[in-house]
DNA sequence: AGTGGTTATGTTATTAAATAACACGGACGT
DNA sequence: ACGTCCGTGTTATTTAATAACATAACCACT
């Protein structure tokens, strides 16, 4: 989150979240899943929490520790299982982690396809909930966001594979 | 394209695409558009061209020269350019690049919104029109594909950074 | 408590992906 | 011929992610 396309003021680059309200709704999450929040987990996702906006691995791995960066491993395995928990999602075309807007919470054990728009000035993301592509757009012009590239893949498998 | 998640038959592999044609129709196509389709980027579009699916930069890189590899820079300069042209699409969720299927020609000079599936095990990719989400499923039903996960990213510029 | 299986972490090293920076060369208008 | 723009060549570096293996914590069962 720190490449900016211009120079001007991004101030607005501050969004608030409530981060031990957070927490402790994914540690009741894992407990609720058979799944545990370590310690490398909580401290990721707290970290996610809050970023301001998207936040790179490496960010993670250099701040995870007061003294010192983290592994790598360490980590990209936090990362996974947080995405995989429904608690963070991964931006593809930024290499980039965000905290979920809406997490899968201990009622709603789901984990959702989200849509996202990425401004390339000022790094910050807005999640929303969409069904289709017109409805990006649609959304993007009441967000007053100006889109220039849609990416957009399903990944799965194929009739041959199946 | 080379990591399989299985071990099964995988010959389903294979596009026919008309090389050259297509390698003619780039280069009337830039002519056109007062581009110059020089030998870096007619040898980086032709290697995706022949190449079954989605195809990395190094693997790009490796097989660009008979004898030895490019450099780096030479190929993802030609990889932008083949991109901004509309010849190419980039796949953010593999880090891989691959030819459009209805590319961009001297009649009709877009670079349109390209929606993929992408098969995890054999690496094939599907390029499909579409406009909804729910299109999607709908038409992933429809070539039998099992999609497990959607992505969905707008590039732009928010409100505030206009 | 002891044992064995499973799951998560620590650690070292390596691989993969992409870009920065600068020098050189060719195309083209004037 | 001259300067300028654009593209390429080249070296080096940065950024992103994973492999492989050792160790430790947790849990269920006895």
């Amino acid at each position: 989150m720190t490449q900016h396309a211009c120079d001007h003021d991004h101030s607005h680059d501050t969004t608030t979240i409530n981060v031990d309200a957070r927490l402790k709704a994914a540690e009741a999450l894992c407990v609720a899943s058979g799944e545990r929040l370590t310690a490398p987990r909580l401290r990721t996702y707290e970290l996610i929490l809050g970023n301001n906006g998207p936040m790179k691995a490496y960010d993670v791995i250099d701040r995870f520790h007061p003294e010192g960066a983290a592994k790598p491993p360490t980590v990209y395995r936090a990362l996974s299982f947080l995405e995989q928990m429904g608690l963070i999602h991964r931006i593809e075309s930024l290499n980039a982690f965000v905290a979920c807007a809406t997490p899968a919470n201990v009622d709603h054990h789901h984990t959702h396809t989200a849509a996202f728009l990425l401004c390339d000035c000022c790094g910050q993301s807005e999640e929303i909930a969409t069904l289709s592509l017109a409805d990006i757009e649609h959304q993007a012009q009441h967000l007053g966001f100006e889109v220039k590239h849609i990416t957009v893949e399903a990944k799965g498998r194929c009739k041959t594979c199946r």
